[in-house]
RNA sequence: GGGCGGGUAGCUCAGUGGUAGAGCACGUGACUUUUAAUCAUGUGGUCGUGGGUUCGAUCCCCACCCCGCUCACCA
């Protein structure tokens, strides 16, 4: 047995926990089909939020452990929901009116608001494949509508009809008896107006394969429950889905977690097999609240790759899947810098270390050497301070720490410098606050340009400082720090900032007369 | 009511059956000139409560307390 597939046993990290969980799973009854299947559900009503994005990653990971730990095959299927119908028209997409003329029909039935795809399905499965695609996953796509239509899902379907009465005496017992009167686990798509129906059955027929049920018009209805004329209520959907697929695991966040019992059962009544489950906890913003798309709270995938990497998320993602966490701007931060503490000490650590190890699972057993010589936390400061949206004027900084340093030898750090300036772009900047010069101030700052003007030679920080501090000296600031407050407050906008010759230097001296020029003509204040 | 998670330093959180950790914050020093964006260093915790297992428990087991989430209509 190899190093690694002994300490991968003995491993704690949780997705060796869930792979040999898994592997116990096929050692008693390998699977017919010769791998073995993860499924991570998607549902396409709205565009593809972080907690879609963590469930595919976390899959990942164990799909990952498993294949370290095991001679079978493992495939990943993601699966899009979407020929659920669309029940209410989502806020934040253009042409709500139009939407809401296709209300209950199902998502791929619906024209894309957003007119670059065939359907509002399609738009949003496009979206979450793109994201799936930036990080570089392995999956397989599939899409309800496909599914059904096609007749993968008929020999299931049909099952379903002849053990109707299984089904219902499970789904019954789940539901409270008003809502007994009029459920149905076969939601028929109307012949008609296409929408998916939420009505009682008058009658199933096994041998045919169809049911009957009378519209809201009075009409009364026979269609198979086969090729996409019925779908599947979202509790049996789920069950069926799993003896379809035969699938062999399957995470979700906690709100399912009820339903597992009832997942099963109604997989084991179609001849399936109830796949492994793995319960994660839900993401809470920064008031501990649950992150909901309807809310809006929490961050957005975008946010998150805005201000930091994808491989920072992908850590996020890892820690600790069992415990409530709270994913807001400031935890970006910290994981980034985490993320690259660990790549630094892979290089050093035994196997057994390497396992439990963070970056092992984002990069699936290989991690690159971390070139982040300057931590995020720390460039954000310095960006925050330095005030610029330039990321060669960062750098410039940068060097001073780390001479060796360039965007070209370190990639990860240059990309973490453009977070940062992004963050400076859209937090800091716009909180800035400039104030007009008084006239003590304004004859200061005149005289300080002049100087300035007079310069020659390299701008070396510490006399540019003395000069700084010079003027302030031969106009009279006590305490001095008034002077440099009044620096901050008319030309950067806040109240504090770097050592001001320091600052002179790297923003460049006639860049500084200029800015000089500009507050005591009053444009900076304006 | 069922299920789940949490309770560790002032704050946010790591962590391990063998002397308790980080970041931030705070204190001090490095600069004869505001500030820290740097470096060094320090203060700080009966690890929720009570019992059990153990040579030894913050960790494992049991009970309890507090906080939060989740399910019960829909997905």
């Amino acid at each position: 047995m190899s190093e690694l597939r002994d300490a991968a046993l003995r491993s704690r990290a949780w997705p060796f926990e869930e792979a040999r969980r898994l592997l116990d799973r096929v050692r008693r009854n390998p699977p017919a089909k010769g791998h073995v299947l993860l499924e991570t559900g998607y549902g396409p009503s709205g565009l593809p939020h972080i907690g879609t994005f963590g469930e595919v990653a976390r899959t990942t990971m164990i799909r990952t452990a498993f294949e370290a730990i095991a001679d079978i095959p493992a495939r990943l299927v993601c699966f899009s929901d979407d020929l659920d119908g669309m029940r209410k028209v989502p806020d934040n997409v253009p042409h709500p009116e139009m939407l809401r003329e296709h209300l209950q029909r199902p998502l791929t039935a619906v024209p894309d608001p957003f007119g670059t795809h065939a359907s509002f399905g399609d738009h949003n499965n496009a979206m979450l494949r793109r994201f799936l695609d930036t990080f570089g996953f392995e999956y397989e796509f599939v899409s309800a509508t496909d599914f059904y239509r096609s007749g993968r899902f008929d020999a299931v379907l049909l099952r379903a009809a002849e053990r109707y009465d299984a089904i219902m005496a499970v789904m019954l017992k789940s539901l409270r008896e008003e809502r007994q009167q009029t459920y149905s686990c076969f939601l028929p798509i109307h012949p008609e107006t296409g929408r998916v129906l939420y009505v009682p059955i008058r009658h199933v027929d096994p041998r045919e394969g169809s049911v009957t049920f009378t519209d809201n018009r009075g009409r009364e209805w026979t269609v198979p429950v086969t090729g996409g004329h019925c779908k599947l209520q979202w509790k049996p959907d789920f069950g069926a889905r799993w003896a379809a697929l035969d699938v062999d695991f399957e995470m979700y966040g906690k709100d399912h977690a009820t339903n597992t019992p009832i997942y099963d059962a109604i997989c084991e009544i179609l001849g399936g097999r109830a796949p492994e489950h793995f319960v994660y906890e839900l993401f809470l913003d920064q008031h501990g609240e649950k992150i909901s798309k309807s809310k809006g709270n929490g961050l957005t995938i975008d946010e998150w790759l805005a201000y930091a990497s994808r491989e920072s998320l992908a850590h996020f993602m890892f820690q600790k899947p069992k415990t409530a966490r709270r994913l807001h701007f400031d935890v970006i931060p910290r994981a980034e810098d985490d993320y690259h503490a660990h790549l630094r000490a892979f290089t050093g650590q035994e196997m057994a270390q390497r396992l439990d190890n963070p970056a092992w699972h984002i990069h699936a057993g290989r991690p690159p050497a971390s070139r982040m010589v300057v931590p995020y936390s720390m460039l954000l400061n310095l960006a925050s301070v330095v005030a610029t949206p330039d990321p060669a004027r960062l750098w410039a900084f940068i060097r001073r720490y780390a001479p060796e340093a360039g965007p070209a030898s370190h990639p990860d750090l240059d990309a973490a410098v453009g977070h940062a300036v992004a963050y400076v772009r859209d937090f800091v900047l716009p909180a800035r606050r400039f104030r007009a010069a008084g006239e003590r101030e304004a004859a200061a700052l005149a005289d300080l340009a002049a100087r300035l003007a007079h310069w020659e030679g390299v701008a070396d920080p510490e006399a540019l400082q003395a000069v700084v501090y010079a003027v302030g000296r031969d106009h009279g600031f006590e305490p001095m720090r008034d002077w440099f407050r009044a620096l901050y407050e008319v030309l950067l906008g806040a109240s504090e900032g770097p050592r001001f010759g320091g600052f002179v230097a790297l923003y460049g001296i006639a860049e500084t007369r200029a800015l000089i020029a500009r507050a005591l003509a009053g444009e900076l204040a304006a």
